[in-house]
DNA sequence: GCATTGTGCCCAATCGTTTGTGCCAATCGA
DNA sequence: TCGATTGGCACAAACGATTGGGCACAATGC
């Protein structure tokens, strides 16, 4: 282990952190072959000094226990090894694992992620993105992109930094996501094959397009089957439980026949459809089929089990993170699409299924 | 809206992206002007520029869409405006709500949060650190510390950096706390109240001060109630879902009689748990009370509401980041702990309080 | 009208690294 | 033994910003 900070060494930065100087001038070489030694690569063809003076040099450097200064670095460099994230919120499971398959998938190519929210709003938005561009980030993951138009996204061109967005996407540019689209018929088709003909959405908000295809793709297929949806069954609504339980209120108030079944396009969604039928006294896989979307890992383990379209979550951060590194490279960047699958469990299928697990 | 990088400008940097010396040209100005006429805080008696001047200058800077290089300002002034957190995991709910209560308060101060993970894996850990403190991060809030010896809080305080601690505690190093003792003694009260005597225990993670403090003042009230805890019933897990699910599992296969109720130390571990219960045939409410802690918000809303000790989480993360930039600004740092409160429902109290809701 | 004060800016050094270039000495082939 | 090559390192110039010091000029006081 580096130890025990000398405090009597030469050339110490402000904070009394060993410089590269100060590695230099113990191991008696010019700093300009500190640095050589102690960078990571072998420089190709280039001079590398000999192993004598190198080992030397990383042995000096880890006993003083140096760290290079990433920023000095970067400032010559010009590239910092940093990669922006950003995203609508990290409490979200669902962009929290989706952050993880980035951030898992970037250091494996030596890059750091600086993540950060937005709360899916538009002046938050900007500021944050300006406040990466600032720290010189390499490139920039966009989780909380705008299906229509999205200033953001301009910005970012104008900029000429790499991007790709992740999860949602937005017109033509480079995006890695689930097929929200195909998710949502699978939902609609699994209630249908129960024989449900009259359902709710709680439909998310309208400018994500997880939530917009996902609608989609549902209502595709009951209009399809000859039994499209009611207008005033579709709900917008936020992404959390809170923002389910009001939608579902909302759906509880609505004259006319009651659904018979209710697709929420997200997982928290969903719980917090649930507690309000609960509050109302509707017994869910019963009298209500419920069925929401991600397949969040506590879905399978609720006290009445949650079906779900389950969306390969990490993975599509893993991928997006890897179409990045290959834009930063200056390779062309392209769209991938995951398929979702069906978790059927108790929340639709009744109380018949007690053997679900995962 | 700062708008169309033109490309003829002069002293661009690599990137193409304006520079000072950009914004100086243009304006007619040295650079230094420039500075100082785009820095935010009237330096106190400093000769601070014309009105006029300091205007056009900022006018410039807004029409060519001059953003600081952060790296070069802060390699200049040895402060990066940036501190960096450490957490296990942001997927846990708990610490990502922490970390917006960090975030939140760091940017009223002018802070930026720099959030990694760490998975409480101490390579990972020693890793993530020396990879902020090469970032020169102005200081450190350590979500992930362990309750005895930590060797990353020696290199902190080998480094001089000035850090503070949230959730866990470690030792007498300055940290941010909820009572975890006392919330452990709540849930206690609570089980025995209700009529229980042998009951289990999830139990967390030994290195965790969160789950030992939990365990230590639930235990606490059983034997001075003169029912001790039976240890084959305390059995250690991680925090999430899975977890829970284990423990449960091997609390169910334990030999002797059955409990009647399961304390959680974390709310996932008590869904896991409740999993478990359900595939068992355990009737939660009824055969087994079951409580959880943190009172996330969807305990109250799943299928059968979970009865849990509510901790600030927010509020801890403002805290912390409040005592760090005191901390940065020369303060004695000290430590805080906030109250824990109860939250019954119906995985203790059965199914007699429909009513309830937050 | 002259000395004094103050205002508005520029100059140049500096933060800690990286990297193209060039010098010196050792090594090699003949 | 001599010239050509090359290995090993030092030099110095960046990167883009900040800041103490100082210069020129205008305003002020007497």
């Amino acid at each position: 282990m580096s130890r025990a900070v000398r405090d009597d060494l030469p050339h110490l930065d402000k904070a009394g952190r060993p410089t590269l100087a100060t590695v230099a001038a113990l191991a008696g070489v010019h700093p300009s072959t500190a640095s050589r030694a102690l960078s990571a690569s072998v420089p190709a063809g280039v001079r590398v000094g000999s192993t004598g003076t190198v080992a030397r040099i990383r042995a000096v450097a880890q006993e003083v226990g140096f760290a290079r200064n990433l920023q000095a670095a970067g400032l010559r460099t010009q590239r910092t090894s940093l990669a922006g994230v950003l995203v609508p919120r990290l409490t979200d499971l669902v962009l929290a694992t989706i952050y993880e398959g980035i951030d898992e998938q970037g250091r494996r190519h030596g890059y750091q992620t600086f993540v950060t929210n937005t709360n899916d709003d538009e002046a938050e938005r900007a500021a944050k993105l300006e406040m990466l561009l600032a720290r010189q980030v390499d490139g920039i993951v966009l989780g909380d992109a705008r299906v229509d138009h999205d200033e953001v996204i301009d910005r970012l061109e104008a900029r000429k930094v790499p991007f790709v967005l992740v999860s949602r996407r937005s017109q033509h540019h480079p995006s890695v996501t689930c097929d929200d689209r195909a998710g949502g018929r699978l939902a609609a088709q699994h209630l249908l094959d129960l024989g449900h003909r009259r359902v709710a959405v709680v439909a998310g908000e309208p400018f994500a397009s997880t939530a917009v295809d996902r609608l989609q793709g549902f209502s595709d297929v009951f209009r399809e089957a000859g039994h499209p949806l009611d207008p005033d069954l579709v709900v917008p609504s936020r992404f959390d439980v809170e923002g389910g339980r009001r939608a579902c209120q909302q759906i509880l108030r609505t004259p006319g026949d009651a659904p018979t079944g209710i697709f929420a396009v997200n997982d928290f969604a969903a719980i917090g459809t649930l507690g309000t039928l609960r509050a109302a006294g509707v017994a869910v896989g019963q009298d209500m089929a419920v069925i929401g979307y991600n397949d969040i890992p506590l879905a399978s383990d609720l006290p009445l089990p949650l079906s779900s379209v389950r969306s390969p979550l990490h993975e599509m951060g893993r991928t997006a993170m890897e179409v990045l590194v290959a834009g930063i490279g200056g390779a062309e960047m392209s769209s991938t699409t995951l398929e979702p699958t069906l978790s059927a469990r108790e929340s639709t299928l009744g109380a018949r299924a007690p053997g679900d697990s995962h």
